[in-house]
RNA sequence: CGCGGCGUGGAGCAGCCCGGUUAGCUCGCCAGGCUCAUAACCUGGAGGUCGUAGGUUCAAAUCCUACCGCCGCAACCA
């Protein structure tokens, strides 16, 4: 019984650097869909992996003086150990160096020449004899016809190599677009790629290389490797079994959602399927493409792209470590929008780490906790099966939840999260204050215990809201009190009503002196 | 005329598609309250001719036109 499945992949990366905030944050947003999907019985299946047989890959790992599959399989370990930390829930990795991946990818486009999409013909191109690679036609115009490097001529240059008959599928594509209007998201990256087509039209494109040692030899011509985009997508099947296990690959093709950065839409919106339907296979369900992070200058308040060039990369770890996983996947996921483009710096960083998570969410929890262990033993007897009062009253719990749910679908996250804080976590705040159970308590110690029942409770709901965000902070939220459910169970739906409970409500959280360690510590 | 996006109080954003109450939110700033809590929390306040110029309309941040400025993509930069 698998009634809902969800297959999802992240782009896999190049191995050439380690991996800095802005890769990071293309696996986070799609963690969040991941761990929704979970909490919803969904069967998840969540593919990442490195992009390793490009000759750039080759090239870096000889400058090290090192083996290529030895620098890659270390930078693989590398780029699980970042993703780890971030508490990204993949459940395979695959290294497209691997042998398993290559023979798939063999069978795949063997399939495709089977079914005559490959040719062979001419590649023709700027070629410089330095270098002994061709340039790209940017490159020959930007240096006015010399090489960046050695600054001597370009020479036009051609030599044999296989096409993809990618535009016979132009007509195709267009029609996939127009029938399946959410193919591609957001709407304004959809919008792009179909005038795109329209006005320039769709080119074969070149899968060999010639000459290559590294890489995946083409079956049908062993002189000539197979070019690393044709190679890279296959990932996507290949590591569900394409090729090898039937019975994997027809339970979880096609892929739900492919997240991806939205510089290489067009491989994923047009090549891809088109590959895919040449092998005749289905296309993908849908393509998520993301914005990207930026740099915030903190000195000249310049915006810029995130490279090794302007020497401002910011790597994961190095948030990860000074704070937390959880304070990390907060930022990005808060304060950048998943479809459009976002910024960071220290700066904003801190404020907002403090506002949100130490002043409103990590505060409220040592409100709730603290009051009960200093008035009422820890436990609010009387409480069993009763169900608390809403700490919120204006709020429909019930359309609340549906609406997050919406927008945790569409992957707006930052504005699911902005309306937990400020549709749900202050106004809680708010409702302690006009309440007031620390002063209540010594009139009516009754009446303030009804009140920390319902405060309690905000925060039961709360955590379960946030689960797929914050998960290791959510569970500690959660597990700081003896809410029945395990919390490996708890749903989304588990969040949209009051709920009561078997025994009197307790706090579980460890306290030492009366106090309990701050969730989330401020930043200095 | 390559394609796309953006320009709203000091900073960051929402609102615009489907024009109409005092233009909303977060941070910062100022004043007050509270003291359970992580110098946290709550209330109030100052601060905006919604890039510019026209147009449509009883009415425009919101629709139309032009212009200015910033940014991204352009088929191996996440």
């Amino acid at each position: 019984m698998t009634a809902k499945r969800w297959f999802q992949t992240t782009a896999i990366d190049y191995p050439n650097s380690r991996p800095h905030i802005g890769t990071a944050f293309e696996k986070l947003g799609a963690d969040v869909q991941a761990r929704y999907r979970r909490m919803d019985g969904y069967d998840v299946f969540f593919l990442m992996g490195n992009d390793e047989n490009t000759v750039k890959v080759s090239k870096r790992a000889a400058e090290l003086g090192q083996d290529t599959q030895a620098y890659c399989d270390d930078m693989a370990r590398q780029f699980q150990e970042v993703w780890k930390a971030l508490d990204i829930s993949y459940d395979v990795f695959i290294q497209t160096s691997s042998e398993r991946h290559k023979q798939c990818c063999r069978k795949f486009i063997q399939r495709v020449y089977d079914n005559g999409s490959i040719y062979k013909g001419e590649y023709g191109g700027w070629y410089c004899e330095g270098c002994e690679e061709f340039k790209s036609d940017k490159d020959h115009k930007e240096h006015s016809g010399l090489c960046p490097n050695h600054k001597t001529p370009l020479v036009r240059r051609s030599e044999p190599c296989y096409f993809f008959k990618l535009s016979a599928f132009q007509d195709r594509l267009l029609k996939f677009y127009e029938e399946n209007p959410d193919f591609i998201q957001p709407e304004s990256r959809r919008n792009e790629i179909v005038s795109l087509i329209k006005t320039e039209g769709l080119r074969d494109v070149n899968i060999s290389r010639q000459g290559e040692q590294w890489g995946i030899p083409i079956p049908f011509d062993p002189e000539f490797t197979i070019y690393v985009w044709f190679d890279a997508l296959l990932t996507y099947i290949t590591g569900i079994g394409y090729g090898d296990d039937a019975e994997l690959f027809a339970k979880y093709w096609p892929a739900n959602t492919h997240y991806i950065g939205k510089d290489i839409t067009r491989f994923h919106t047009a090549l891809w399927p088109a590959m895919l339907w040449a092998a005749g296979e289905k296309a993908p369900e849908k393509v998520f493409a993301h914005g990207f992070v930026y740099r915030k200058n903190e000195s000249t308040g310049d915006v810029e792209k995130i490279g090794k060039a302007l020497g401002n990369v910011v790597e994961p770890m190095e948030v990860i470590s000074k704070f937390s996983a959880d304070a990390f996947r907060y930022y990005f996921l808060r304060e950048c929008p998943y479809p459009s483009d976002g910024e960071f710096s220290w700066g904003r960083f801190a404020d907002v780490y403090n506002s949100e998570l130490a002043n409103n969410l990590g505060n409220l929890l040592s409100r709730a906790i603290t009051i009960p262990a200093k008035n009422y033993d820890r436990v609010l007897d009387g409480t069993a099966q009763r169900t608390p009062d809403a700490a919120v009253p204006g709020l429909n719990l019930t359309n609340f939840v549906a609406e997050l749910r919406t927008h945790i679908e569409a992957c707006r996250y930052n504005v699911a999260l902005q309306m937990i804080v400020q549709d749900f976590l202050t106004p809680t705040n708010q409702y302690l204050e006009t309440n007031a159970p620390w002063k209540l308590v010594k009139t009516d110690k009754d009446a303030a215990k009804k009140v920390m029942f319902s405060a309690i409770q905000s925060l039961r709901i709360a955590s379960i809201l946030l689960k797929p965000f914050i998960p290791r902070s959510a569970e500690a939220i959660y597990t700081s009190f003896n809410f029945p459910k395990s919390w490996g169970d708890v749903s989304y739906d588990d969040a949209a009503e009051l709920k009561a409970q078997p025994d009197d409500l307790r706090v579980t959280a460890e306290l030492v002196d009366g106090k309990v360690k701050p969730l989330f510590p401020r930043i200095a």
